[in-house]
Order: structure tokens, then sequence, then C-alpha cells
DNA sequence: AATTCATATGAACATTTATTCATATGTTTA
DNA sequence: TAAACATATGAATAAATGTTCATATGAATT
């Protein structure tokens, strides 16, 4: 690629990116738009939900509480993975817990994480 | 590790593993698991909303529709990145889009988008 | 028909992430 | 208090993922 080529390019990029917009829809929705912070919280929480062996954790706590050995027996998984992931759950709020003895009991933290599960559901099931 | 010590390992892992949990709920969370695809299917629908610049293409989407290059300026990010994501939206379904001339206009697909977002925008904001 | 423009896409690179292995922690029971 | 047990965690490795760069595609305009 040329310098004369590449600066072609960049004209063109510009183009696109600053001056062929619909200005009136942008700035309308630049004003609504939530901060960068939330945002980037927003898709942390859900990325939470976006692993097989997390969705397969949350779903069987949405049946029953259950203490990690009952979770990578059902899930046939290691004990490790599925404390690993438990934190991640954790730390997310997704799941509380509470203690017996040596043993953990994990369920789900409230009901919005129900309501997403469902939609997903649905919404694959179309 | 000694070859000894391996042993005394997995037969702590089983009887983890195998005779501790608690049978009763395992059995009976068992028998309501969906099959392992419908699950898979559940995280990577999720994992969609798992990215940032994802979430902050749906959340402007959810304000109106618009095209790509309307996206690119808003989320100050180049086109490519954009018409990527766009592809793995499209792919799950989360958004549809009609031509118009060179421009494509993006929107929300359904219902379920805006539910799951606000639903998480509530756990996020607690 | 040739050019311009909006969008799409393949390849490469850098980063993130999930699992395993080994071990640590904290609770109970002998 | 020592041993057994359920769970947690740090480090390492392997796999997945997002962005950029260069280019391709397909529609409109001249």
């Amino acid at each position: 690629m040329t310098e004369q080529e590449r600066i072609e390019q960049e004209v063109r990029e510009c183009v696109c990116e600053f001056m062929h917009v619909h200005e009136e829809i942008v700035d309308k929705v630049e004003k609504v738009m939530p901060d960068e912070q939330q945002l980037l919280e927003l898709s942390e929480f859900f990325k939470v939900f976006g692993d097989s062996t997390r969705i397969k954790i949350l779903y069987v706590l949405s049946q029953s509480e259950m203490c990690v050995c009952d979770i990578a027996t059902l899930l046939q998984m290691g004990q490790s993975a599925i404390s690993h992931q438990l934190r991640v759950l954790k730390q997310m709020r997704l799941v509380k817990f509470r203690r017996d003895g040596k043993t953990v009991f994990y369920s789900l933290s409230d009901d919005h994480i129900q309501t997403i599960l469902a939609q997903g559901m649905e919404h694959i099931s179309e």
C-alpha cells in the first residue's frame, strides 16, 4: 500500500465515521447513553451467563440449593473447576451461600437470575 | 507426589464426587435437566451479551434503529469492529436489519432482548 | 462503465478465560 | 490434637475471542 493510498483510505474512513452519519439519531442517542462504566459492568454481569459450565450451575441451583459436591456430580466435573466457577458467580452476586459444618450450600441470589434464564430459554426455543 | 499419595488423592476425590453427595437432591435435579445441547445454546446466547462493545451496540439499538456508521460514531470505534460484532449479534438473532440503498439499518430483533437488558440493569444497580 | 461509498470479511495478533494440578484453609470427628 | 473431609485458591497451560489491517462485495451516482 503506497502512502498515497493510505491517505485516501484515511479520508474514506473519515468520511464514513464523521460525515455521513445520521446526525439527529446520533445526537439523540448520545444524550441518553449510560456512562461507560455502567455499560462495562453490565457486560461483565452477562459474561457470567456466557459459559456453559456456569449456565449449568445456575440451572441446577434454580432447582434446589446444593453443595459443591452435588454440583460436581451432576455436571460430571471436578470439584476444583466448580469451585472456581462458583467464585465467579459469587463475585457477581448471582449466587449466595450458607455454611453448614464442612458443607457449603449455594443458591441463586435473587429473582433477576431466574427471569433472565427464562427469557434466554424462550429466545432460543423460538 | 508418590504413587501412594496419588492413589490416596483419587480415593479422596472419588469419595467427594460419588459418595458424600446429597443423593435425593442430585437424583431429583438430574431428572429435570435440559439436555446438554440446549444448555450449551443458552450459554452461547448469553455470551453475546458478555462483551462491552456488543452491549453498547444493543443499548444504542434499543433507542433507535441505526446504520453501521452511526454506531461506529457513537461508540468511537472503527467500522470494521462494529461490523464484525453485528455479525455475531445477527447470527444469534439479537438484531435484524433492513437495507436502504447503500445503507444497512440495524435494530433489535425482539422484546426478550429489551427485557434481558432491563433485568441486567436492575441487577447491577442494586 | 467507472467511481464512490457503506458495509462485510479473512487473516493475524494480542488478550482473556476455563480447566487441571497441587496445595491451602477451615471445620468436624476420633 | 491429629486425621479426615469439604471447599478454596494459585499457577500453568490450552483454547477462545476481539480488534486491526487490508481487501472484497454490492449498491448508487456520474
